[in-house]
DNA sequence: CCTAAATGCTCTAGTCACTATAGGTTCAAG
DNA sequence: CTTGAACCTATAGTGACTAGAGCATTTAGG
């Protein structure tokens, strides 16, 4: 049986969050001690690791608490695991899209000042005038 | 003068979000209607378009107040600008990093699967077993 | 001039996924 | 038996809004 420190060192999750996800109820309350402190077997780690994994891959609790009720069924077709995995792979992709378009303008206006007085800085005069921009954001 | 609506539409800011704004101290109280509503002159407009490109750019608004108050000072050297600036160009590249890794992740999980049970389905395995990934996330 | 719709006002609470703090209790080592 | 680390609960704070309740004001049409 892990204390609940353990188990934050095994799954790399922190004691406050463990406890967190506890109250959200994506993990089952543990056993206790006799002075009331948390003890942890086996499939309490499993589950939390992927938690962990799930949140690391930058999924949401919300879609990480449907995945962990299919995981339980073993003999549900998967089609709706591909959906919520699919559906975060696209919203990465486009994130990812809109931060380069970010990347480029934030390149471009902070590339073309001579480090000079405020008052004809372009990082300020590109802020305050967007039609000094090159795409849209 | 502007209503608070006719600002909102001017800018692209929401109307609770200007009156957000306004009680974090970014934009100034405006001069108020007889009725006690807020109406606007143009200084607070070019402010608040000053700030909304800002966050289009995905600046915080912590990092936005303080070039607010550099743009006031027209006259104090622009570095102070241009390390808030770059500190942003910094992050947000690596922000897209990070995310690329877990795309590139995210599509090799969902890729590996053949549209079956649960219990055979590479999405939820991956996600149980981190042994399974190929890169760090 | 009157009315009705649109817009405005303040205030509170909710979102997401934690994180921090306060003030107390239990556990394991020496 | 004592000490100090780890544990407990409960509440509030983070960032940047957003939603809702319950009113007041403004403006355009009749």
């Amino acid at each position: 049986m892990l204390t609940i420190g353990e188990l934050a060192r095994a799954t790399g999750v922190k004691v406050p969050t463990i406890r967190y996800y506890e109250k959200l109820g994506l993990i089952a309350e543990p056993t206790r001690s006799e002075g009331n402190q948390r003890r942890y077997a086996g499939p309490a780690r499993q589950r939390l690791s992927f938690i962990r994994h799930a949140r690391d891959l930058g999924l949401s609790l919300d879609a990480i608490r449907e995945l962990l009720h299919l995981s339980e069924n073993p003999d549900m077709p998967c089609a709706e695991a591909h959906v919520i995995a699919g559906a975060h792979l696209a919203a990465t992709r486009a994130r990812i899209a809109q931060l380069q378009r970010l990347e480029a303008e934030l390149a471009r206006i902070t590339s073309a000042c001579d480090t000079g007085t405020i008052g004809d800085c372009h990082v300020i005069h590109a802020l305050a005038d967007h039609s000094l921009c090159d795409g849209e954001h």
